[in-house]
DNA sequence: AAAACGATACACT
DNA sequence: GTGTATCGTTTTT
């Protein structure tokens, strides 16, 4: 007995309309090891062209090629040498828009989770912040592309429990700087009020330089 | 050179 | 138990 996915016409409008609307749903992964589940928690919009801290701000690349697809596929990119972070793409073909998916509460798997979550302190850390999220769920650059919206298919984004649409807060995105440093800060950040899984907000301060 | 970050070590409650 | 400053590592521009 299997859930139907989540539609792909319902990814199919910018990542903006859609960030608020995924907080809660599940995104599932399954290997040969098992099953892992997290109810997403935390999540930011990353517009397009007209957003100077997408990926596709600077147009398509062999990096960013699948934000440039059609709705309903994941967006695996590696950062800082050794980090996996994983986006729903939104929108229409051609147009870059997606969902950052920024910490969840493993729902399912916490056994496997924890196996790969080996420095977690506690449960509530195993997908908590966007790297973890995929470690936990053992995303990487194979699951670049991956289609969330076919059933059976072993990375699916399925309908999670109801959500109470008064706990839904947003904010500015966490790790990216105004628009060119102008100071502008894009409040495309949403997450569930009072949920322990939600990454702790960081300012973003430029590094030292060396 | 900077980046859509996490592990660690240590502070505090 | 929870919070937070410092720094590692490599892809991309």
């Amino acid at each position: 007995m299997e859930t139907a996915t989540i539609d792909r016409a319902f990814l199919a409008r910018p990542g903006l309309e859609v960030a608020p609307d995924l907080l809660g749903s599940v995104l599932r992964h399954t290997t040969p090891e098992g099953t892992v589940a997290v109810r997403l928690t935390e999540v930011e919009a990353y517009q397009g062209a007209d957003d100077p801290g997408s990926h596709a701000f600077r147009g398509r690349t062999p990096r960013n090629d699948v934000m440039f697809g059609p709705a309903g596929h994941l967006y695996v990119y590696f950062t800082y040498g050794m980090h996996f972070c994983a986006n729903v793409v939104c929108d229409v073909d051609g147009t870059a828009t997606a969902v950052l998916l920024r910490a969840g509460e493993v729902i399912e798997g916490p056994a496997l989770a924890a196996s790969r979550r080996l420095s977690a302190r506690t449960a509530r850390e195993y997908a908590r912040g966007p790297a973890r999220l995929t470690s936990a769920l053992g995303l990487g650059r194979p699951d670049n592309g991956a289609d969330l919206c076919v059933a059976d298919s072993p990375t699916q984004l399925l309908p999670g429990p109801p959500v109470d649409g008064g706990r839904v807060r947003t904010g500015p995105r966490v790790g990216v700087s105004g628009a060119g440093g102008d100071g502008v800060a894009f409040p495309w950040r949403f997450w569930l009020d009072g949920e322990p899984t939600v990454s702790p907000y960081r300012p973003h301060v430029p590094k030292r330089r060396k």
